[in-house]
DNA sequence: TCCTAACCGTAATTGAAAATACGCTATTTA
DNA sequence: TAAATAGCGTATTTTCAATTACGGTTAGGA
Protein backbone atom coordinates (compact mmCIF):
# COMPACT_ATOMS: atom_id res chain seq x y z
CA UNK A 1 0.00 0.00 0.00
CA UNK A 2 1.41 3.60 -0.93
CA UNK A 3 2.23 5.60 1.85
CA UNK A 4 -0.17 8.45 0.95
CA UNK A 5 -2.94 6.03 0.37
CA UNK A 6 -1.95 3.89 3.96
CA UNK A 7 -1.99 7.08 5.72
CA UNK A 8 -5.62 8.37 4.69
CA UNK A 9 -6.63 4.68 5.47
CA UNK A 10 -5.42 4.81 8.89
CA UNK A 11 -6.79 8.37 9.58
CA UNK A 12 -10.20 6.90 8.06
CA UNK A 13 -9.95 3.83 10.91
CA UNK A 14 -8.89 6.43 13.57
CA UNK A 15 -12.10 8.63 12.48
CA UNK A 16 -14.38 5.90 12.51
CA UNK A 17 -12.65 4.43 15.95
CA UNK A 18 -13.79 7.95 17.61
CA UNK A 19 -17.15 7.50 15.97
CA UNK A 20 -17.61 4.01 17.79
CA UNK A 21 -16.29 5.54 20.88
CA UNK A 22 -18.31 8.57 21.33
CA UNK A 23 -21.26 6.54 20.34
CA UNK A 24 -20.82 3.39 22.21
CA UNK A 25 -18.32 4.44 25.09
CA UNK A 26 -15.01 3.20 25.85
CA UNK A 27 -16.60 -0.51 27.16
CA UNK A 28 -18.65 -0.71 23.77
CA UNK A 29 -15.78 -0.47 21.49
CA UNK A 30 -14.32 -3.66 20.14
CA UNK A 31 -11.30 -4.24 17.40
CA UNK A 32 -13.46 -6.17 15.33
CA UNK A 33 -16.31 -3.41 15.43
CA UNK A 34 -14.17 -1.30 14.29
CA UNK A 35 -12.32 -3.28 11.65
CA UNK A 36 -15.66 -3.79 10.41
CA UNK A 37 -17.41 -0.12 10.29
CA UNK A 38 -13.71 0.81 8.58
CA UNK A 39 -14.26 -2.23 6.13
CA UNK A 40 -11.00 -3.46 7.72
CA UNK A 41 -9.82 -6.76 8.46
CA UNK A 42 -9.10 -7.73 11.89
CA UNK A 43 -5.76 -8.78 11.04
CA UNK A 44 -5.14 -5.43 9.50
CA UNK A 45 -5.69 -3.80 12.40
CA UNK A 46 -3.15 -5.63 14.32
CA UNK A 47 -0.52 -5.85 11.78
CA UNK A 48 -0.56 -2.05 11.60
CA UNK A 49 -1.23 -1.47 15.45
CA UNK A 50 -0.33 -4.44 16.99
CA UNK A 51 -3.01 -4.85 19.83
CA UNK A 52 -5.84 -2.60 21.04
CA UNK A 53 -3.61 -0.93 23.58
CA UNK A 54 -1.91 0.55 20.10
CA UNK A 55 -4.87 1.68 18.62
CA UNK A 56 -5.76 3.70 21.70
CA UNK A 57 -2.25 5.48 21.19
CA UNK A 58 -3.08 6.01 17.62
CA UNK A 59 -6.10 7.51 18.84
CA UNK A 60 -3.90 9.89 21.31
CA UNK A 61 -1.94 11.06 18.44
CA UNK A 62 -4.44 11.98 16.55
CA UNK A 63 -6.22 13.98 19.17
CA UNK A 64 -3.32 15.22 20.14
CA UNK A 65 -2.48 17.14 16.53
CA UNK A 66 -6.00 18.40 16.48
CA UNK A 67 -5.12 20.02 20.20
CA UNK A 68 -2.10 21.90 18.84
CA UNK A 69 -3.71 22.59 15.68
CA UNK A 70 -6.82 24.58 17.18
CA UNK A 71 -5.11 26.25 19.66
CA UNK A 72 -2.26 27.67 17.20
CA UNK A 73 -5.05 29.58 15.63
CA UNK A 74 -5.43 31.17 18.89
CA UNK A 75 -3.67 34.73 17.70
CA UNK A 76 -2.04 37.24 20.10
CA UNK A 77 -5.06 40.14 18.94
CA UNK A 78 -5.11 42.33 22.22
CA UNK A 79 -3.42 41.66 25.73
CA UNK A 80 -3.20 39.07 27.99
CA UNK A 81 -6.66 39.17 29.40
CA UNK A 82 -7.80 39.23 25.48
CA UNK A 83 -5.84 36.29 24.72
CA UNK A 84 -6.51 34.42 27.65
CA UNK A 85 -10.07 34.94 26.52
CA UNK A 86 -9.60 33.24 23.38
CA UNK A 87 -7.64 30.11 24.28
CA UNK A 88 -9.51 29.17 27.45
CA UNK A 89 -12.83 28.26 25.88
CA UNK A 90 -11.36 26.68 22.96
CA UNK A 91 -9.01 24.49 25.58
CA UNK A 92 -11.70 23.71 27.57
CA UNK A 93 -13.64 23.00 25.01
CA UNK A 94 -11.47 19.95 23.92
CA UNK A 95 -10.86 18.78 27.95
CA UNK A 96 -14.49 18.02 28.22
CA UNK A 97 -15.51 17.07 24.73
CA UNK A 98 -16.82 13.51 23.91
CA UNK A 99 -13.40 12.45 22.76
CA UNK A 100 -10.81 13.98 25.09
CA UNK A 101 -13.62 12.28 27.88
CA UNK A 102 -13.17 8.64 26.36
CA UNK A 103 -9.47 8.86 26.14
CA UNK A 104 -9.22 9.79 29.74
CA UNK A 105 -11.84 6.42 30.36
CA UNK A 106 -9.26 4.47 28.33
CA UNK A 107 -6.57 5.79 30.42
CA UNK A 108 -8.14 5.21 33.61
CA UNK A 109 -8.67 1.66 32.68
CA UNK A 110 -5.20 1.46 31.32
CA UNK A 111 -3.39 -0.33 33.99
CA UNK A 112 -0.22 0.36 32.90
CA UNK A 113 -0.21 4.04 32.95
CA UNK A 114 1.07 4.47 29.23
CA UNK A 115 -1.82 5.85 27.62
CA UNK A 116 -2.01 8.31 30.40
CA UNK A 117 1.50 9.08 29.86
CA UNK A 118 0.60 9.77 26.20
CA UNK A 119 -2.51 11.81 27.03
CA UNK A 120 -0.13 13.75 29.49
CA UNK A 121 2.33 14.25 26.53
CA UNK A 122 0.20 15.55 24.34
CA UNK A 123 -2.14 17.32 26.15
CA UNK A 124 -0.83 19.10 29.03
CA UNK A 125 2.72 19.23 28.16
CA UNK A 126 1.85 20.41 24.72
CA UNK A 127 -0.08 23.30 25.80
CA UNK A 128 1.69 24.61 28.99
CA UNK A 129 4.83 25.85 26.58
CA UNK A 130 2.53 27.39 24.90
CA UNK A 131 0.77 29.22 27.71
CA UNK A 132 4.15 30.07 29.61
CA UNK A 133 5.06 31.85 26.48
CA UNK A 134 2.07 33.98 26.23
CA UNK A 135 2.04 34.70 30.23
CA UNK A 136 6.22 35.51 29.60
CA UNK A 137 5.05 37.91 26.53
CA UNK A 138 3.14 39.76 29.06
CA UNK A 139 5.43 39.48 32.28
CA UNK A 140 9.06 39.51 31.37
CA UNK A 141 9.75 40.35 34.79
CA UNK A 142 8.85 36.82 36.04
CA UNK A 143 11.31 34.28 36.16
CA UNK A 144 11.10 30.49 34.58
CA UNK A 145 9.53 29.03 37.72
CA UNK A 146 7.47 31.38 38.30
CA UNK A 147 5.82 31.53 34.92
CA UNK A 148 5.64 27.88 35.36
CA UNK A 149 3.69 28.19 38.44
CA UNK A 150 1.17 30.87 37.06
CA UNK A 151 0.23 28.49 33.95
CA UNK A 152 -0.10 25.61 36.32
CA UNK A 153 -2.36 28.18 38.08
CA UNK A 154 -4.35 28.58 35.15
CA UNK A 155 -4.77 25.31 34.45
CA UNK A 156 -6.35 24.50 37.74
CA UNK A 157 -8.65 27.48 37.75
CA UNK A 158 -9.83 26.77 34.33
CA UNK A 159 -10.01 22.78 34.30
CA UNK A 160 -10.47 22.45 38.31
CA UNK A 161 -12.07 19.00 39.15
CA UNK A 162 -14.58 19.69 35.61
CA UNK A 163 -12.45 16.11 33.97
CA UNK A 164 -12.71 14.07 36.52
CA UNK A 165 -16.44 15.01 36.95
CA UNK A 166 -17.01 14.37 33.47
CA UNK A 167 -15.22 10.61 33.58
CA UNK A 168 -16.70 9.69 36.27
CA UNK A 169 -20.42 10.42 34.63
CA UNK A 170 -21.48 13.08 37.15
CA UNK A 171 -21.08 16.06 34.89
CA UNK A 172 -22.77 15.81 31.33
CA UNK A 173 -21.88 17.21 28.40
CA UNK A 174 -21.02 21.32 28.43
CA UNK A 175 -22.57 23.69 26.44
CA UNK A 176 -21.36 26.44 24.70
CA UNK A 177 -22.39 29.08 27.12
CA UNK A 178 -21.25 27.02 30.07
CA UNK A 179 -18.01 27.05 28.73
CA UNK A 180 -17.76 30.11 28.52
CA UNK A 181 -18.88 30.85 31.89
CA UNK A 182 -16.28 28.99 33.50
CA UNK A 183 -13.67 30.16 31.29
CA UNK A 184 -14.71 33.86 32.24
CA UNK A 185 -14.48 32.95 35.98
CA UNK A 186 -11.42 31.25 35.55
CA UNK A 187 -9.92 34.06 34.08
CA UNK A 188 -11.28 36.46 36.64
CA UNK A 189 -9.55 34.49 39.53
CA UNK A 190 -6.46 34.30 38.00
CA UNK A 191 -6.22 37.70 36.90
CA UNK A 192 -7.23 38.60 40.51
CA UNK A 193 -4.87 36.47 42.12
CA UNK A 194 -1.20 37.74 39.69
CA UNK A 195 -2.70 41.50 40.40
CA UNK A 196 -2.34 40.83 43.64
CA UNK B 1 -26.69 -15.08 60.65
CA UNK B 2 -27.02 -12.79 63.54
CA UNK B 3 -27.44 -8.54 62.51
CA UNK B 4 -24.47 -8.02 64.66
CA UNK B 5 -22.02 -10.91 62.81
CA UNK B 6 -23.11 -10.32 59.34
CA UNK B 7 -22.28 -6.68 59.92
CA UNK B 8 -18.73 -7.87 61.08
CA UNK B 9 -19.16 -10.07 58.04
CA UNK B 10 -19.50 -7.11 55.66
CA UNK B 11 -17.30 -4.96 56.86
CA UNK B 12 -14.25 -7.20 56.32
CA UNK B 13 -15.33 -8.07 53.24
CA UNK B 14 -15.20 -4.94 52.07
CA UNK B 15 -12.30 -4.69 53.64
CA UNK B 16 -10.54 -7.93 52.09
CA UNK B 17 -11.81 -5.92 48.79
CA UNK B 18 -9.92 -2.51 49.30
CA UNK B 19 -6.61 -4.61 50.12
CA UNK B 20 -7.19 -6.15 46.82
CA UNK B 21 -8.01 -3.38 44.98
CA UNK B 22 -5.66 -1.45 46.29
CA UNK B 23 -2.80 -4.27 45.16
CA UNK B 24 -3.72 -5.47 42.04
CA UNK B 25 -5.80 -2.43 40.80
CA UNK B 26 -9.43 -1.95 39.40
CA UNK B 27 -8.75 -4.76 36.68
CA UNK B 28 -7.13 -7.01 39.06
CA UNK B 29 -10.00 -7.76 41.01
CA UNK B 30 -12.30 -10.04 40.17
CA UNK B 31 -15.43 -11.38 42.50
CA UNK B 32 -14.10 -14.97 43.01
CA UNK B 33 -10.76 -13.42 44.28
CA UNK B 34 -12.58 -11.39 46.74
CA UNK B 35 -14.59 -14.16 47.83
CA UNK B 36 -11.75 -16.86 48.72
CA UNK B 37 -9.51 -13.77 49.76
CA UNK B 38 -12.36 -13.07 52.33
CA UNK B 39 -13.15 -17.11 52.83
CA UNK B 40 -16.58 -16.24 51.74
CA UNK B 41 -18.80 -18.06 48.72
CA UNK B 42 -19.49 -16.93 45.47
CA UNK B 43 -22.82 -17.34 46.10
CA UNK B 44 -22.73 -15.60 49.15
CA UNK B 45 -21.51 -12.29 47.52
CA UNK B 46 -23.79 -12.42 44.86
CA UNK B 47 -26.96 -12.90 47.13
CA UNK B 48 -25.84 -9.99 49.55
CA UNK B 49 -24.45 -7.90 47.05
CA UNK B 50 -26.47 -8.65 43.74
CA UNK B 51 -23.29 -8.14 41.41
CA UNK B 52 -20.03 -6.67 41.24
CA UNK B 53 -21.59 -3.22 40.35
CA UNK B 54 -23.37 -3.52 43.99
CA UNK B 55 -20.43 -4.47 45.60
CA UNK B 56 -18.21 -1.65 44.47
CA UNK B 57 -22.06 0.48 45.81
CA UNK B 58 -20.96 -1.11 49.18
CA UNK B 59 -17.10 -0.14 49.05
CA UNK B 60 -18.24 3.71 48.20
CA UNK B 61 -20.53 3.30 50.70
CA UNK B 62 -17.76 2.63 53.09
CA UNK B 63 -15.31 4.74 51.72
CA UNK B 64 -17.83 7.76 52.57
CA UNK B 65 -18.78 6.89 55.72
CA UNK B 66 -14.94 7.31 56.26
CA UNK B 67 -14.52 10.48 54.90
CA UNK B 68 -17.17 12.06 56.81
CA UNK B 69 -15.81 10.69 60.17
CA UNK B 70 -12.33 12.02 59.58
CA UNK B 71 -13.63 15.22 58.06
CA UNK B 72 -15.89 15.75 61.53
CA UNK B 73 -12.35 15.22 63.38
CA UNK B 74 -12.03 18.64 62.49
CA UNK B 75 -12.83 20.88 65.23
CA UNK B 76 -12.98 24.76 64.63
CA UNK B 77 -10.13 25.92 66.42
CA UNK B 78 -8.83 29.69 65.33
CA UNK B 79 -10.21 31.52 62.54
CA UNK B 80 -11.16 30.19 59.13
CA UNK B 81 -7.55 30.30 58.10
CA UNK B 82 -6.67 28.02 60.58
CA UNK B 83 -9.76 25.79 60.49
CA UNK B 84 -9.07 25.38 56.48
CA UNK B 85 -5.77 24.53 56.89
CA UNK B 86 -6.63 21.50 59.15
CA UNK B 87 -9.28 20.60 56.66
CA UNK B 88 -7.47 20.98 53.39
CA UNK B 89 -4.90 18.27 54.07
CA UNK B 90 -7.55 15.93 55.59
CA UNK B 91 -9.57 16.27 52.76
CA UNK B 92 -6.95 16.10 50.25
CA UNK B 93 -5.33 13.10 51.35
CA UNK B 94 -8.32 11.19 50.88
CA UNK B 95 -9.45 12.26 47.62
CA UNK B 96 -5.89 11.41 46.37
CA UNK B 97 -5.31 7.94 48.68
CA UNK B 98 -5.56 4.98 46.45
CA UNK B 99 -8.90 4.08 47.70
CA UNK B 100 -10.90 7.13 46.48
CA UNK B 101 -8.36 6.50 42.95
CA UNK B 102 -9.43 3.11 43.05
CA UNK B 103 -13.22 3.93 43.22
CA UNK B 104 -12.87 6.59 40.85
CA UNK B 105 -11.52 4.49 38.44
CA UNK B 106 -14.14 2.11 38.76
CA UNK B 107 -16.79 4.77 37.98
CA UNK B 108 -14.98 5.39 34.85
CA UNK B 109 -15.44 1.96 33.85
CA UNK B 110 -19.05 2.23 34.82
CA UNK B 111 -21.19 2.73 32.26
CA UNK B 112 -24.24 3.62 33.91
CA UNK B 113 -22.79 6.59 35.27
CA UNK B 114 -24.24 5.02 38.82
CA UNK B 115 -21.16 4.59 40.62
CA UNK B 116 -20.15 8.21 40.07
CA UNK B 117 -23.30 9.73 41.36
CA UNK B 118 -22.83 7.41 43.96
CA UNK B 119 -18.93 8.53 44.58
CA UNK B 120 -20.01 12.37 44.38
CA UNK B 121 -23.13 12.24 46.63
CA UNK B 122 -20.89 10.70 49.43
CA UNK B 123 -18.03 13.03 48.30
CA UNK B 124 -18.28 16.15 47.23
CA UNK B 125 -22.02 16.61 48.05
CA UNK B 126 -21.40 15.57 51.75
CA UNK B 127 -18.12 17.46 51.96
CA UNK B 128 -19.61 21.02 50.24
CA UNK B 129 -22.14 21.54 53.25
CA UNK B 130 -19.74 21.45 55.92
CA UNK B 131 -17.66 23.68 54.02
CA UNK B 132 -20.77 25.95 53.10
CA UNK B 133 -21.19 25.81 57.09
CA UNK B 134 -17.79 26.72 57.88
CA UNK B 135 -17.21 29.58 55.36
CA UNK B 136 -20.76 30.74 57.23
CA UNK B 137 -19.23 30.81 60.55
CA UNK B 138 -16.92 33.51 59.29
CA UNK B 139 -18.51 35.19 56.43
CA UNK B 140 -22.03 35.83 57.76
CA UNK B 141 -22.62 38.36 55.42
CA UNK B 142 -22.81 36.41 52.55
CA UNK B 143 -25.70 35.10 50.78
CA UNK B 144 -26.25 31.29 50.80
CA UNK B 145 -25.65 31.00 46.61
CA UNK B 146 -22.23 33.03 47.93
CA UNK B 147 -20.95 30.77 50.10
CA UNK B 148 -21.69 27.85 47.67
CA UNK B 149 -19.44 29.44 44.90
CA UNK B 150 -16.85 30.17 47.65
CA UNK B 151 -17.24 26.44 48.60
CA UNK B 152 -16.71 25.09 44.25
CA UNK B 153 -13.82 27.67 44.47
CA UNK B 154 -11.91 26.67 47.19
CA UNK B 155 -12.51 22.61 46.05
CA UNK B 156 -11.29 23.85 42.76
CA UNK B 157 -7.92 25.44 44.02
CA UNK B 158 -7.34 22.32 46.38
CA UNK B 159 -8.61 19.76 44.20
CA UNK B 160 -7.33 20.88 40.60
CA UNK B 161 -6.87 18.52 38.26
CA UNK B 162 -4.92 16.38 40.53
CA UNK B 163 -7.59 13.49 40.89
CA UNK B 164 -7.86 13.31 37.46
CA UNK B 165 -3.92 12.66 37.09
CA UNK B 166 -3.88 10.73 39.56
CA UNK B 167 -6.84 8.09 38.03
CA UNK B 168 -4.94 8.57 34.86
CA UNK B 169 -1.86 7.10 36.56
CA UNK B 170 -0.25 10.46 35.28
CA UNK B 171 0.53 11.59 38.95
CA UNK B 172 1.80 8.43 41.65
CA UNK B 173 0.91 8.58 45.22
CA UNK B 174 1.51 12.40 47.13
CA UNK B 175 3.31 12.35 50.26
CA UNK B 176 2.09 14.06 53.08
CA UNK B 177 4.85 17.18 52.30
CA UNK B 178 3.08 17.30 48.56
CA UNK B 179 -0.28 17.12 50.09
CA UNK B 180 0.23 20.16 52.37
CA UNK B 181 2.00 21.98 50.11
CA UNK B 182 -0.58 21.94 47.78
CA UNK B 183 -3.14 22.70 50.56
CA UNK B 184 -1.07 25.21 51.54
CA UNK B 185 -0.87 27.49 47.88
CA UNK B 186 -4.75 26.10 47.48
CA UNK B 187 -5.55 28.12 50.64
CA UNK B 188 -3.63 31.19 50.21
CA UNK B 189 -4.53 31.58 46.28
CA UNK B 190 -7.86 31.07 48.35
CA UNK B 191 -7.86 33.61 50.38
CA UNK B 192 -6.03 36.07 47.89
CA UNK B 193 -9.43 35.94 46.09
CA UNK B 194 -11.84 36.29 48.62
CA UNK B 195 -10.53 39.06 50.12
CA UNK B 196 -9.66 41.47 46.82
C1' DT C 1 -33.89 -31.91 69.06
C1' DC C 2 -34.97 -31.44 64.18
C1' DC C 3 -35.56 -29.01 60.06
C1' DT C 4 -34.85 -25.46 57.08
C1' DA C 5 -32.26 -22.00 55.14
C1' DA C 6 -27.79 -19.80 54.80
C1' DC C 7 -23.19 -20.51 53.99
C1' DC C 8 -18.78 -22.68 52.28
C1' DG C 9 -15.91 -24.53 48.67
C1' DT C 10 -15.54 -25.69 44.22
C1' DA C 11 -17.03 -26.80 39.74
C1' DA C 12 -19.67 -25.73 35.64
C1' DT C 13 -21.80 -22.48 32.58
C1' DT C 14 -22.01 -18.33 29.89
C1' DG C 15 -20.66 -14.46 27.43
C1' DA C 16 -17.70 -11.31 25.44
C1' DA C 17 -13.87 -9.65 23.37
C1' DA C 18 -8.90 -10.18 22.25
C1' DA C 19 -6.05 -12.43 19.34
C1' DT C 20 -5.11 -15.80 15.60
C1' DA C 21 -5.87 -18.52 11.32
C1' DC C 22 -7.34 -19.12 6.62
C1' DG C 23 -9.12 -18.97 1.95
C1' DC C 24 -9.57 -15.56 -1.40
C1' DT C 25 -8.56 -11.21 -4.01
C1' DA C 26 -5.80 -7.26 -5.11
C1' DT C 27 -1.56 -4.96 -5.31
C1' DT C 28 3.17 -4.49 -5.28
C1' DT C 29 7.61 -5.72 -7.00
C1' DA C 30 11.25 -8.32 -9.08
C1' DT D 1 4.05 -11.18 -16.21
C1' DA D 2 4.51 -14.09 -12.15
C1' DA D 3 5.74 -14.69 -7.47
C1' DA D 4 5.16 -12.69 -3.14
C1' DT D 5 3.09 -9.84 -0.06
C1' DA D 6 -0.78 -7.15 1.94
C1' DG D 7 -5.35 -6.75 2.80
C1' DC D 8 -10.39 -8.39 3.12
C1' DG D 9 -14.04 -11.06 5.26
C1' DT D 10 -15.08 -14.55 8.19
C1' DA D 11 -14.41 -18.33 11.23
C1' DT D 12 -11.87 -20.12 15.08
C1' DT D 13 -9.27 -20.27 19.12
C1' DT D 14 -8.12 -18.34 23.67
C1' DT D 15 -8.70 -16.13 27.67
C1' DC D 16 -10.89 -14.39 31.49
C1' DA D 17 -14.19 -13.05 34.61
C1' DA D 18 -19.17 -12.78 35.76
C1' DT D 19 -22.69 -15.57 37.11
C1' DT D 20 -24.99 -19.86 38.33
C1' DA D 21 -25.24 -24.60 40.25
C1' DC D 22 -24.50 -28.10 43.68
C1' DG D 23 -23.07 -31.28 47.32
C1' DG D 24 -21.63 -30.99 51.98
C1' DT D 25 -21.78 -28.34 56.46
C1' DT D 26 -23.39 -25.26 59.94
C1' DA D 27 -26.29 -22.15 62.45
C1' DG D 28 -30.85 -20.78 64.26
C1' DG D 29 -35.57 -21.00 64.91
C1' DA D 30 -39.91 -24.10 65.73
Amino acid sequence: MKPEIREKREAQIVGVAYEILERKGFDGISMLAVAKAAKASNETLYRWYGDKHGLFIALVARNVAEVEQHLANVKAKGGLEALLAEFGPVLLGMLLGPRAIALNRAAAADGTGELGKALATGGRDVVRPRLVEILGTYHAEKTMPELFAMAELYFTLLIGDLQIRRVTGVLPLLNKEEIQSQSNTALENFLRIIRS
